[in-house]
DNA sequence: AAACGCCTCAACCGCCGGCGC
DNA sequence: AGCGCCGGCGGTTGAGGCGTT
């Protein structure tokens, strides 16, 4: 039996207040992103579990994070990697500079999904809902024949040729954003 | 102004893989 | 090789905000 990430009993849960961030942000600027298991004793003795101090750090009080509305042209990316990637948000994420997986999990649930079907185009396997060739083709197969879980060797093939309208998709595989950062550094 | 329903998003939960012992 | 710990990930949820009646 695995046992909980930490003592339930003794720590916060539900929204942040300003002090506890205040403390988060001050210990990791401080110290830098280290053991969140044991953060939480060490930042002043926040009463937060470590996953959810590492949650907060990494989803809201970063540096270097972009706060605000998606641009046309981040949200076409997003439609674009999740075709590509299906739903590996941290890798989208990644190369979305200032961007979270949580965030872009979230604007993808809420606001791309519909968009997508606003276009008649399924956004789980990106095949219009409107095409009836394509669903006539499709219907010959079984259904696990439609679109293949996410595999890096065929991926934009597969998907391009077989599950999308024109996205007009020309995506390489490269290292995600910060990690070029860090290379330049 | 109040009540209600819908929407958004921050946060939680459970699982998985990597790593060290 | 097996086990346990830890960080990271994706799915889900619930509180609060907002719009409508």
């Amino acid at each position: 039996m695995r046992k909980p990430c930490c003592e339930k009993k003794d720590t916060n849960k539900g929204a942040w207040s300003k002090l506890e961030d205040q403390k988060l942000t001050d210990y990791i600027l401080k110290h830098g992103e280290g053991c969140w298991r044991s953060l939480p004793q060490a930042a002043a003795g926040l009463l937060r579990c470590g996953k959810s101090c590492r949650l907060r750090w990494v989803n809201y009080l970063r540096p270097d994070l972009k706060l605000g509305n998606f641009g046309e042209d981040e949200e076409d990316l997003i439609i674009k990697l999740h075709a590509l990637l299906g739903n590996r948000w941290s890798l989208i994420a990644g190369r979305l500079p200032g961007r979270t997986d949580n965030e872009v999990k979230n604007h993808w649930n809420i606001h791309l999904k519909r968009k997508l079907l606003m276009m008649g185009i399924d956004p789980n396997n990106r095949r219009s809902l409107l095409s009836p060739t394509l669903t006539k083709s499709n219907a010959s197969n079984d259904s696990s024949s439609a679109c293949q879980p996410f595999n890096p060797a065929t991926a934009s093939e597969t998907i391009s040729s077989t599950c999308l309208p024109d996205l007009n998709l020309d995506l390489t595989i490269a290292p995600p954003l910060s990690h070029q950062n860090l290379a330049l550094n």
